[in-house]
DNA sequence: GATATAACTAACCATCTAGTTAGTTTGTAA
DNA sequence: TTACAAACTAACTAGATGGTTAGTTATATC
């Protein structure tokens, strides 16, 4: 039976277009469609055949390499809060004066959020949907807030800043990085000629949230 | 044939207790529980059956009042920004200067977050699911924005505040007042022994807010 | 008290979705 | 070249979900 198929099938691959059977790069496709879909709808809105459609496997292989759709999810979740750590480590804050160091924080802050732009919604969804329980599991917000915290205390502990809550103004940094971003299709109609992502506007929301947050902070 | 239905129905409505047979009762009650749910789920996360179960109504009074899913929603996205708007005016801000017009406008916004714990997860939903294309039809945020937009630029014109981009420190202020409620679960790890919504707590967050942003407007 | 009708229910249908299964292809290593 | 295991697909199932419909009950009005 010289039965020939012939079908070509088309792949959309969000990454990069699969060439070969490759078990780490096959995960690291769902990995990205999965925090893209995740960030849209959430864990329980999420259609795994929508996850499977952006890497150009069948969905059968997200069972096959996860197990199932909550280990996805979970596995999306681990990525966020080590990055954002690490990336606060390579800026040697303990060597800056509070006040600079704050400043580099914010920048740094921000520019993950525009190199990951999916994972502040992903988070949201997470505390929405589930209560944060799984990305509670996974580590949660806890080492991005005591870093941020701490920074805020030895600026008070010095003088530089003036005395202030350091849970809730981290809380309110926090918000002034992401809600950019987190609320921007929402934003984008209230200033329908600007582009938010464009990289002037991306830099004016850092020194608008530097400047904010350092005049906010400062002992005057 | 005496049948009998001795049923009697248990029912767990979300606001109060259903009586008689009220439409413009029972609406309200779709609404609220909507609210709930597509806070929850957003649009097309929400099964209409869930919302139904708060009601103590069936599901087929949700198409039978509504016509359909989308209505539904599009119905509770009428809400929220004609609601904070009025809630501004009331606060007649023109007969302030420009800085305590700006601590009223936060602690207002603050108390509305309490007050509709729901609508900013709704808006946060339709931004991603949606782009903000249905809440775009009700109006959106723009009242909103320009109300603030505009206190911002007549401080900075009576020479009270510093220069600033008035959008972009619109965004960082309404990041600053909903983010401690739209994060809420997930930040409630990193402070295991506060209630975020306890009053002595949510006046924290307004003393912060408020000291934040005054600090950090103001011409020092 | 009769009755018209708005408000409501229970049961249903077509479609969709998480997860499974049986079988096929491909890289690799002897 | 062959043999084998890992990577993959197509087709499926059981249960959920948006929406419909035929029939039931409460209420306002006369």
């Amino acid at each position: 039976m010289g039965k020939v198929t012939s079908k070509k099938k088309e792949r959309a691959a969000s990454t990069s277009p699969r060439r070969t059977r490759d078990t780490e790069a096959t995960k690291a496709q769902f990995l990205n469609a999965a925090e893209e879909e995740f960030a849209r709808h959430g864990l329980s809105g999420t259609r795994t055949e929508a996850i499977a459609a952006k890497t150009g496997v069948t969905k059968a292989m997200i069972f096959y390499h996860f197990g199932n759709k909550e280990k996805l999810y979970r596995a999306v979740l681990k990525r966020p809060c080590s990055d954002v750590i690490q990336a606060f480590e390579t800026l040697d804050l303990e060597q800056q004066t509070a006040e600079v160091a704050l400043s580099r924080l914010i920048r740094a802050a921000i520019e993950y959020c525009v190199a990951y732009p999916h994972r502040g919604k992903v988070l949201f969804h997470e505390a929405n949907q589930n209560q944060g329980r799984y990305f509670q599991k996974e580590g949660g917000w806890q080492p991005a807030i005591d870093y941020i915290s701490n920074l805020l205390e030895r600026g008070v502990a010095e003088g530089s800043f003036r005395p202030l809550d350091p849970f809730i103004t981290t809380a309110h940094i926090m918000g002034i990085c992401s809600f950019y971003f987190d609320a921007r299709e929402n934003l984008k109609y209230a200033a329908p000629e600007k582009d938010l992502l464009s990289p002037d506007m991306v830099q004016a929301h850092i020194d608008g949230a530097i400047a904010l947050v350092i005049a906010g902070v400062k002992n005057h």
